[in-house]
DNA sequence: CACGATTGTGACCGACCGGTCACTTTTTGG
DNA sequence: CCAAAAAGTGACCGGTCGGTCACAATCGTG
């Protein structure tokens, strides 16, 4: 079995405005220095889960003392938090750009969001299977209460645009909106799975040679999201 | 976040005949000691991954020494393998029953499989989330090569189904069958994730306190899942 | 009962973990 | 140039892990 994937995150929008910093040290350092810890933290970290992943390989990987890291961060948990915050940062620099109001139809904006987050993946691929792997495959105590809440959060932002799509018509309303968010959500991220299957990628393996998650080209990716937006406006309407 | 939700594997069908055998030992013990084992065992493998499972803690609980875990199991991997296969075997008798020619619309069927899924989760909460942790959550290296079978397996199972349904006019034909089988087989499991956030179920505890997985009534839970299906059935129509 | 075979035991092994801290090296700025 | 402050270091700590093995207890059978 191969990792399986993302996209996800790709409707998350609440995000917390109480950024999790780590100790001065580490904010101090060197940008090189800088972009080099954290793209090495998140290979182990979109490698493992929380409980496997080892700070002592990443020093090793590195070439620093172990002492370092507890320089940077207070402990394992903070380092997590940070890489948490840092890749909800980027994945939410991907998708702030789409807006409903320059599109209109429903799924026409949905389709965009889509292909923004495809980007993501293809530009962002460590932080994209850590993020994948927080969201779906993370099930250690230690970092349990900072887990699942973006599917809530997915949910529940898109209740608001379900009623609107209601009232124009382009949803049954006989349907429960909670029920439809589910829906809507539940088929965002099964896409990706859907894409993975179908094309073969094995993420884990292109994430440690650093190639994009995806080796396929875009529009083909585009043609299978396009037949189950297909179903979706059908089971809608 | 509390883990979630199973009912994935209820249309697993193909399942290897090859039973993994543990050594004789195991084998020979009484009834009510082997019972013992598998209980406990399946309590640490539901309740952990595989690399944070630990024999130490199976050995403590069941007040034995970690030797006899080692006559009765050639390694950790051994012991994983075994419980998997006893876990799809109990599956397997509350989903066997349940045969396409007793329905006359595969909606109904559909709607049976579930039910019966249901059952096992109630019945068999420590078995059903050992198998919902094998199926989702796993992703250690150890065991990789056995994980995932299942829902490619699923995905096939459905497909002359599908095949079969789109003669009768029950499903679209312009829609490819692979992708009306990930629909299908994504949206079985979403159920249960739906059912779960709905009612607020907290497996990892019910769990420890040995209660059944779902706490709400059956028929609640199968109103949920008609909504749902009313969804699947526009949709593909 | 006796004695070989089977089963049960837990101290022990090497490996790895997260985290610490006395110490060295580097940087800073007067 | 030098001293004080900051950053970097890696041997070391206590702990847990999977797995082993010499030995003890138990069982089956003549």
């Amino acid at each position: 079995m191969t990792d399986r994937s993302l996209f996800g995150h790709i409707f998350v929008t609440g995000q917390s405005l109480l950024i999790i910093m780590p100790k001065e040290t580490f904010h101090n350092l060197p940008e090189e220095k800088k972009s080099q810890f954290i793209n090495t933290a998140l290979e182990e970290f979109a490698g493992n889960n929380f409980d496997t992943a080892s700070i002592t390989r990443i020093v090793k990987n590195l070439g620093i003392a172990k002492g370092s890291v507890y320089q940077y961060f207070e402990d394992k948990l903070d380092l997590w938090l940070y890489l948490k915050e840092y890749c909800e940062g980027v994945k939410m620099s991907y998708v702030r750009s789409v807006s409903r109001r320059d599109y209109d139809s429903f799924w026409s904006y949905y389709r965009a969001m889509f292909r923004h987050g495809i980007n993501f993946d293809l530009e962002q691929p460590r932080c994209s299977l850590f993020l994948y792997r927080v969201g779906f495959k993370e099930s250690s105590r230690q970092v349990r209460e900072y887990l699942d809440s973006w599917k809530k959060k997915a949910n529940e932002a898109f209740m608001p645009w379900i009623e609107h799509e209601k009232k124009t018509g382009a949803f049954d309303p006989s349907v429960s909106t909670e029920t439809i968010a589910h829906f809507l959500v539940t088929m965002s991220i099964s896409i990706a799975e859907l894409l993975q299957s179908r094309y073969k990628v094995d993420f884990d393996e292109n994430i440690r040679e650093g190639k994009p998650l995806f080796a396929a080209d875009e529009e083909a990716l585009m043609q299978a999201v396009d037949e189950l937006i297909y179903l979706f406006e059908k089971s809608l309407k």
